[in-house]
Parts: C-alpha cells; structure tokens; sequence
DNA sequence: CCGGGGTGGTTGAAAATTCAATAATTGAAT
DNA sequence: ATTCAATTATTGAATTTTCAACCACCCCGG
C-alpha cells in the first residue's frame, strides 16, 4: 500500500507510445495485408512459420507456441485455412496424438503473392522510421523486454510478484 | 513490381522483437489486471481515460477515437461496464445526437483500487527494462512509429515516408 | 497386460469483436 | 419551412476468441 513510484514524463512517453506504437503498426497492417490479399495478420504468421518450416508443416502445439496462442484458438484458424484450402492436416506419424498442419501449394502460392507487399507495409510502417544509428539501441531494448515477459512467470523481482 | 528488399538481420530483430513484444507485454498485463481486479487492459484504459477528462465524462466518439476503436465496440464494452456499474451513459447537452460516458464513483473506486498494482506490472514489464541512456531514444522512435501510422490518408507510398 | 497420469488436440457453448444496417440529430442549402 | 448530406451512436447478426470439458494416445509402473 505504499506510495507508488509514479511515472515520469519520459516515463509515460514510452509507456503511451508503447502501446500505441503497437496498436497503430498492428491495424495498419492488418487492414492492408486484408485488402491486399485477404488474410489476417494472423493468417499470414501462419502461413509463414509453415513455409520456413522443414517440409512446411509445424504440429500443432509448435506452431501455438509460436503464434502465442492458445491451442484452442489455432485449431479453429486452421479450420478455416483449411476450409479455403490454404493449409491441411496430417497426422503425425511418430506419434498418433499428433496433428501436422501443413501448407498446401495454393497455401505457399497465396504467401508469395502477399509478401513483397506485406515486406514494404512493414518497412513503412516501422523499420524505415527507425534510423540507422538507434536500430541496435531498439532491437536490444525489444528483445529484452521479449526475454522478461516470457513464459516462466516467475520472474525475477517483478516488483510486486508477493501479491499472490 | 521491382524486387523487394528483403529485411537484415538487424531489421528482422526488430520486426520480430517489436511484434512479440507488443504480444507478451500485452498479454502479461491484461492477465495480472484480470486476476488483480477484474479488468481488461481496455476496461482499464476506459476509466483511466475518463477519469483524466473534465468531470469524468467524454463523448462516445473522443472516447473510441482515444482508444483506437470502433464506435460500435465502445458501445458494446460501454454495456458491459455499465452492467457493472463503473461507467453509465448520458444524454449530451449541446449536441442532441451524442451521449456521454460517465465515470461513476464506483468506477473510479475501482481504478483507484487497481492502479497501483497495474503500474508495478507497467515497470516489471516494460519500463524498468529499459536503460536511462536508453529512454530518450526509445521515446522517439516509439513517438514516430505513432506519427507516421496515424489515420490521415494511406500513406500507400510503401516506400518510404516524407524524406525531410 | 492393465491402469493411471500426463500430453496433444478438438469441440461446443459463451463472450467479445466486426460488419452492415438503422435511427436520430445537426448543419447547410434551398 | 424543407430537404439533403453528414455525424453520432446503437442494434443485431456473423465471425472470431475464450473457456472448460472431452477424447485419444503416449509413457510408465505394477
């Protein structure tokens, strides 16, 4: 119940800009992959953790891993990729709980023909705003922030972790 | 038309770096927020927003826009609150069309109840990861990012921004 | 071989978001 | 006054996400 540290006007710059930073990039994407080519964001990470894959196909829970979602959720995403034939699955052969979503041609065809318009959206919107000489300073500071927000909770002096 | 320019390494780092970030950060606070007080990270954006206006109130509209929302998603998640108690609706004086969102006493009683722990997990998160020597840049590179994405027009001209 | 405990993934219903259509009001022009 | 276009916000249906329950299979100990 103490005091607590508020933040600072440089402080709050980051933390707004943060948020807004990612909201903004987030929907400008999304609204010009959709109308580009009719995918989601989502989607497209899908269909590009399939096409760097060995044998484009991921199981299941690899692919969840790597999207930061639920289970629950890719299953029914990749319902509907499936339904439009973009991805199919397979059962693992070396283990029978195992599913394979694999990238179909079409699937890998659809990804070529929005790459090269996605790439430029993603230099306009973020990485040719950054100059060249703050990239190290940004690319450190994200992948900090990336390593203490994962998964194992119990993170270190999260401030306030005695709050069970 | 002409061959895109693929990312380097570095750029890639802050590709992937800023869109896990954004993930995880997010998905850490809105978990905490929830189990600490019951609120969504927009739930709780909801009221801080209000509760900085001129007696706690703001039109539908300035509200959606200042969270970088549809209107019709304000309405619904405005139900919601409503049900709850901490936000009710009012007919707007001057402009017969409008309605505003009243922040009521049990609402802020509650934003107060929650700030303290949701500004620890702001620092844990994000704040504190980032080096004094660090900020200032990362405060302006966020701040651009905002600038360059917001609505005006589709800045289609993928390639690059206004070269100052 | 059999029985548990744990993992991988799906399922369906509930909750939230999007999308298109609608109603009410304003401001401006006729 | 009256009409017309634009603005404000809500509504309900379709789509998507979340949440909890579930099935099938793996592994391991008896």
């Amino acid at each position: 119940m103490t005091e607590p540290r508020w933040l600072d006007p440089l402080e709050m710059r980051i933390w707004r800009g943060f948020l807004e930073a990612s909201l903004r990039v987030d929907q400008r994407l999304d609204a010009s992959l959709k109308e580009a080519a009719g995918l989601t964001l989502e989607d497209y990470e899908v269909l590009v953790a399939l096409s760097e894959s060995e044998g484009r196909r991921l199981r299941m829970s690899e692919l969840s891993a790597w999207l930061l979602h639920s289970q629950s959720r890719l299953s029914h995403r990749i319902d509907r990729l499936e339904r439009r034939g973009l991805v199919r699955r397979e059962k693992c052969p070396e283990d029978g709980r195992g599913l394979l979503a694999v990238l179909t041609d079409d699937g890998f065809a659809e990804l070529v023909a929005a790459a090269p318009g996605h790439l430029g959206d993603v230099r306009g919107a973020l990485i040719d705003l950054i100059e060249p000489a703050e990239r190290e300073v940004v690319a450190n500071v994200l992948e900090r922030i990336v390593a203490a927000n994962r998964d194992p909770d119990t993170q270190t002096g999260i401030g306030q972790a005695a709050r069970s």
